[in-house]
DNA sequence: TCATTACGAAACCATTTGGTTTCATATAAA
DNA sequence: TTTATATGAAACCAAATGGTTTCGTAATGA
């Protein structure tokens, strides 16, 4: 799954702030062009580009309707971040919690390689 | 808290797939800019730019041990973009089980409009 | 029918970005 | 002391980015 959004990835699709408020606007509500772009100080032609970039991101969905098209926050891409994200909870906050949760939740894809005490890892 | 890196975000700090490379390479270990190069295709001072881009965004630490410059991660700052997508987490896998979550919760602070058939809502 | 509204495409522009090569400097090694 | 190594700063460059204004077109409404 996932349709492979090839020109613009979820990244660099949320590096931008106007794209991040963008997101959370359209997370409570499906909205046309020009009602989105009251929200910003920027050209309503500037907001539909940036829209752009949210849909070839998947992040955005739009729809027609009469002459306005509207859109919605479509989330799942979010979850690539998520899962990379993932991979670095071992390092912060509480480091050794984080290191249990990790033998606990038995999702061990990865050896992180991290050596806390020179204690075997492994052990059940 | 969280020392204002004001210079570049989080966000921008990461929406490069080679610096997000870097953060990967140096979760495991300390390294100096040359070692950390020749995992790269590109220049070392192209390297090194990247690497004060992230240290910029507090994403590493560095440290001078004689002539060498040693990088590492430096996790903290990923919080932010933990806690930013926190507000997500709500919209995407399963649907209809944030929505049980919502409802039973009874945080209802915000309208989520979730719509989960299709059908517009503004019918009146 | 004719005017208005909603929108995206196009052309344009300044700034940022990601890369290069060259250079200066500090440390280490011979 | 002289040479080699490690690194970042500087100058430069092409391409991408984020913005603008102008224009064409489709749908609504008078």
């Amino acid at each position: 799954m996932a349709a492979a959004s090839a020109k613009h990835d979820v990244f660099q699709a949320i590096a931008d702030p106007t794209r991040r408020r963008l997101l959370k606007l359209l997370s409570n509500q499906e909205m046309p062009v020009t009602a989105i772009s009251e929200h910003f100080p920027i050209s309503r032609t500037a907001v539909s580009k940036h829209l752009k970039v949210l849909s070839e991101a998947g992040l955005v969905k739009e729809r027609k309707v009469g002459r306005e098209t509207r859109y919605k926050l479509e989330p799942d891409p979010l979850v690539e971040l998520k899962d990379w994200l993932q991979y670095f909870e071992l390092f912060w906050e509480n480091k050794l919690n984080a290191l249990k949760r990790f033998v606990e939740s038995d999702e061990s894809e990865v050896d992180l390689s991290i050596n806390l005490s020179g204690e075997d890892k492994q052990r059940k």
